[in-house]
DNA sequence: CCCCCCCC
């Protein structure tokens, strides 16, 4: 019979030096009840020998809770840590492990393992790493070998942390952020803060008290620590935004995703125990790395994307206070920032950091993780976890002070964000065509503006030309008097001429619903093209010319800006849509409206 | 133990 050989066969006791991910059977499992909830022991197995001292980390208790770790599965063990108890015993946590194969798919026990005696804690790394046993065996109809490749791991990767002899007056190990867990106490982490809150106070059921918290970052990841009560009168002070510390006994628990954008699992609380020391070697230890956008491709971006902006802040609003939704009063402030694609946006800066912000000598900010709104084209709005840097020591903003001093100061800057007093942006009252019947527009006392993105899916072509009173500001129909001349009897005079007008009935599309609409002189011969006058001559000279006017005109798209008001005719109510202004629209325009109208269907 | 991401 053919044999096979499951990965490097590892001894179980090595889990004592974290040789993982190691290839191992769940033997048994068994439920313990605790005073924080359940936890689960597990027997595991490499086939040759079975070991009792595995502890399932709560975070995995879906495992066993949804029937995937069962007894005679097959499971790759890939990160652990082994706790040594009073009495000598060892426990190993199991902090994250993969189901390779369910007890299903291996149909029943494997091997014949014997329990381990000798305390692993006891096995030398040089004892242990020589050891050798016999390859893990299992016939192949029973485990298939394709279904994973593991890679050939390196004893030397894998080898216990070597002891950090700048660690502050201890012999703890300083150990990169990756690897904190709440398993293990003595740790040391050496980051460099990145952003830093300001002191907060809360009030609730459960009582009051304050707190500031603070992210740290190091070559291997990031993790967030929050002080409360007197760890705040102990290190506020002492955290400084972008300085580097050594930090340890602090409490690790799991991170609430739901509050947090940082890449790590736990989150950690400073305690009476807890050390906070300033490390002035930061070698190593990364600065806070920020991938700029251009202003100008920001049009680009979706919105709500979290993005990091620099520019020189050429105008910045005076502070002030609005009311929340939620009735909080908050301070805000606005800045414009430029840079060298020439375009500019408006940056919302909030509470503290919108009041102390001096935008004195046109400064250079930069905002790593500001969001991207869509308010008033394009804007930014900075958040809790945004840092904002005033003249940052970085080379970006070294060369953005000189573009700006040298010529950008002088640029005619166009502006993502348009302001009311500039454009219309706040004025557009965006609406899809299905919006104008299901929110009743125009039913009020006064008439209702809305602007949409439509396509004209149909002209009344008949009767959109008459013939109207020529004296400058008369409009009126004239009527043929079949002798040569045109008669108005608003002017109650007789023309020998008259200037052909439009009034123009189209039928406009969107994804959702259509409209008539009625445009008027100039909205039509936007939308046809041509003038009236020429439209009026092609229609008594060349009737399969007037007739192409329109086919081209037809299922064009634009920005309609139009107005909405009810109207009695013969006792019959309804909406009449007229068309103010029509405007083109470019292909961001478009996709910036199909997107936002995507979101609002909840597509 | 907090957990607010806001306004035009």
């Amino acid at each position: 019979m053919q044999r096979c050989t499951l990965y490097e066969n590892i001894p179980l006791c090595i889990f004592a030096y974290k040789i993982l991910p190691s290839l191992c059977v769940c033997q048994n499992i068994r439920k313990i009840t605790g005073d924080t909830g359940p936890r689960y022991r597990l027997i595991l197995s490499d086939g040759q020998h079975s070991l009792s001292s595995f502890l399932l980390a709560t975070q995995l208790n879906h495992l066993p809770e949804d029937n995937l770790l069962v007894p005679n599965c097959v499971c790759k063990v890939k990160r652990t840590i082994t706790n040594s108890l009073s009495d000598g015993r060892i426990v190993v946590i199991v902090l994250d492990m993969e189901i390779l194969q369910s007890a299903e798919e291996t149909g029943g026990k494997i091997g014949n393992p014997t329990l381990y005696t000798a305390s692993p804690m006891k096995a030398s790394p040089m004892t242990a790493s020589p050891m050798k046993a016999s390859p893990m065996k299992f016939s192949p109809t029973k485990f298939s070998p394709t279904k994973f490749s593991p890679t050939k791991f390196s004893p030397t990767k894998f080898s216990p942390m070597k002891g950090d002899s700048t660690s502050p007056g201890s012999s703890t190990t300083v150990i990169p952020i990756a690897h904190l867990n709440p398993y293990q106490s003595k740790w040391t982490i050496r980051a460099r803060v990145t952003n830093k809150s300001s002191i907060r106070t809360w009030s609730n059921s459960k009582g009051e008290g304050k707190l500031f918290s603070f992210e740290t970052v190091d070559e291997s990841g990031e993790i967030k620590i929050t002080a409360f009560n007197k760890e705040v009168d102990r290190f506020f002070s002492l955290v400084e935004q972008g300085k580097v510390y050594y930090i340890s006994k602090a409490t690790l628990k799991v991170a609430n995703k739901q509050y947090t954008t940082l890449k790590n699992d736990y989150e950690m609380t400073l305690h009476a125990h807890s050390s906070i020391v300033p490390c002035d070697d930061s070698q190593g230890v990364p600065t806070l790395h920020c991938d700029f956008v251009p202003i100008a491709e920001l049009e680009n971006r979706d919105s709500d994307t979290i993005i990091d902006v620099i520019g020189v802040c050429t105008t910045a609003d005076d502070v002030s206070r609005i009311t929340t939704k939620t009735s909080r009063e908050v301070s805000k402030r606005a800045l414009n920032l430029i840079d060298n694609s020439g375009k500019v946006v408006a940056v919302t800066l909030w509470g503290e950091e919108a009041e102390k912000f001096d935008g004195s000598g046109q400064p250079v900010v930069a905002v790593k993780g500001a969001r991207l709104s869509d308010f008033g084209g394009r804007s930014l709005s900075a958040l809790f976890s945004s840092t904002v840097m005033v003249n940052p020591d970085i080379p970006e903003a070294f060369r953005l002070r000189a573009w700006y001093d040298r010529e950008g100061y002088a640029l005619d800057s166009q502006s993502l964000t348009e302001t009311r007093s500039a454009g219309s942006g706040a004025n557009m009252n965006w609406k899809t065509l299905s919006d104008i019947k299901s929110e009743q527009m125009g039913h009020g006392e006064k008439a209702e503006y809305f602007t949409c993105l439509a396509t004209v899916v149909y002209f009344r072509k008949d009767n959109c030309l008459y013939q109207a009173c020529p004296s400058a500001d008369c409009n009126k129909k004239v009527t043929d008097q079949q002798n040569g001349l045109y008669r108005c009897e608003k002017c109650n005079r007789e023309f020998p001429n008259f200037k052909y007008r439009l009034i123009l009935n189209a039928n406009l599309a969107d994804f959702g619903d259509n409209q008539w609409v009625t445009c008027f002189q100039e909205t039509a011969e936007v939308l046809l093209g041509h003038s009236a006058e020429t439209l009026g001559q092609l229609r008594d000279t060349d009737e399969a010319a007037f007739d192409e006017v329109f086919q081209k005109a037809n299922f064009t798209t634009h920005i309609f800006k139009n107005r909405a008001k009810l109207e009695t005719y013969n006792d019959e109510c309804r909406v009449k849509v007229t068309v103010m202004e029509v405007q083109p629209v470019d292909h961001r325009e478009y996709s910036r409206r199909l997107l936002s109208n995507i979101r609002k269907l909840g597509i």
